[in-house]
DNA sequence: CGCCTACCCTGCTCGC
DNA sequence: TGCGAGCAGGGTAGGC
C-alpha cells in the first residue's frame, strides 16, 4: 500500500503540477532501480493515467532531430510509477528523495523511505517485464469488472485475501482494503472456494470500499504514511472496520477484531462475524 | 502452470 | 539513554 484509493488520489493531485510540463532531466542514483528514464528527458508529460497501483505517465513523441539521446525511438513513451510502501511526490527535495523529475517548470520529487517504489520508462502498454501490471486483473470501479467473472473465477480460487492481493481477480486492492472487503462480506481471509452468493457480496463489498475511499481521499496512517504532498490527508482511516482494528470491538457484534499472519501479511478479522468453512 | 515462500529495504516502536 | 530486535508489506524470483 498504497492501494488504489491512495494511488488515485496521488494522481489527481499531481496531474496539474505534470501535464503540460516538458521533463528536462530525471535525476537519481539508482540505474538499476530506476530503468530508462533518461528516455523521458526532453518530453512533454500530455497526461497521468493509473492502472491498478500503477500511475502511467504519458509522454509525447520526441521531435526527433531534438534529442540525440532519444535518437533509436522517437514514438511516445510512458512513465511507470509504483509507490510501492511509503512512496509520494513532494514539492521540495528531501532525506528520502530518490527521484528528481525537473521540470521546464520547476522540479517534483518522488520520496521513498523504504524504497519498494519503482519508476520506468517504457513503450506504451509494454509491460512484459512487470508482471503483476501485465496481468493485471480489471479497474474495480469501471465497468469491466463484472460479477458474472468474479464470482467464476471465485469458484476455484485458494485462500481469499492472497487471492485478492494477486491483483488478478480485481486491481488495486492492498492490505487494508482486502480487510475491510473481507470484513464487510463477511468472509474469513483464508476461505478458499467461494460460493457465488459470498463471492457476490464480496465483488460488491470491493467496489464500496474502493468506491468509499477514493471519494474520502484515501487512508492517511497514524504515522502519517500515505499523506499527500500538500499535507493534506485522506479521511477513510477513520471508517476502518477491521484494519489496524485489532483489540477493539467489532462494530457489527461486539467481538474482540483479531490479528493473524497469512501470506506474511498482518491480515485483521472478526471472529464471530467472519467465520472459515471447511470446504 | 499455479501456488507458496523468501526476500528486498529502512524508519519507527518497543523492551531491557 | 542507548541499542538491538521486531515489524510494516507489494511485487517478484525461484522452488516445488
Amino acid at each position: 500500500m498504497p492501494e488504489l484509493p491512495e494511488v488515485e488520489t496521488t494522481r489527481r493531485k499531481i496531474e496539474p503540477l505534470l501535464v503540460g510540463r516538458v521533463l528536462t532531466r530525471i535525476e537519481h542514483d539508482a540505474p538499476h532501480k530506476y530503468l530508462g528514464t533518461h528516455r523521458a528527458e526532453g518530453r512533454t508529460v500530455t497526461g497521468i493515467g493509473r492502472r491498478g497501483k500503477y500511475l502511467l505517465l504519458q509522454l509525447a513523441a520526441s521531435e526527433a532531430a531534438e534529442d540525440e539521446t532519444n535518437a533509436e525511438y522517437s514514438g511516445p513513451l510512458e512513465l511507470l510509477v509504483h509507490l510501492g510502501m511509503t512512496g509520494g511526490f513532494r514539492l521540495e527535495h528531501g532525506k528520502h528523495t530518490r527521484v528528481t523529475l525537473h521540470t521546464d517548470e520547476g522540479a517534483v520529487y518522488f520520496n521513498d523511505a523504504r524504497k519498494f517504489g519503482k519508476v520506468a520508462v517504457v513503450r506504451p502498454g509494454e509491460y512484459a517485464a512487470f508482471p503483476t501490471l501485465h496481468g493485471m486483473g480489471p479497474e474495480p470501479l469501471s465497468d469491466d469488472f463484472r460479477e458474472a467473472d468474479f464470482v467464476k473465477l471465485a469458484a476455484s480460487a485458494g485462500a481469499v485475501k492472497p487471492w485478492l492481493l494477486s491483483q488478478k481477480p480485481v486491481s488495486g486492492v492492498g492490505n487494508i482494503y482486502a480487510d475491510e472487503s473481507l470484513w464487510m462480506s463477511r468472509l474469513h481471509p483464508a476461505q478458499t472456494r467461494l460460493r457465488p452468493a459470498e463471492a457476490r457480496k464480496l465483488y460488491a463489498a470491493v467496489r464500496e470500499v474502493m468506491a468509499a475511499a477514493v471519494a474520502a481521499g484515501g487512508s492517511t496512517l497514524g504515522d502519517g504514511t500515505y499523506q499527500q504532498h500538500d499535507g493534506e490527508a485522506g479521511l477513510f482511516q477513520l471508517r476502518h472496520h477491521a484494519y489496524a482494528r485489532n483489540g477493539t470491538p467489532c462494530d457489527r457484534c461486539g467481538v474482540t477484531i483479531e490479528k493473524i499472519v497469512l501470506a506474511q501479511r498482518g491480515t485483521h478479522f472478526c471472529p464471530h462475524c467472519q467465520v472459515l468453512k471447511a470446504r
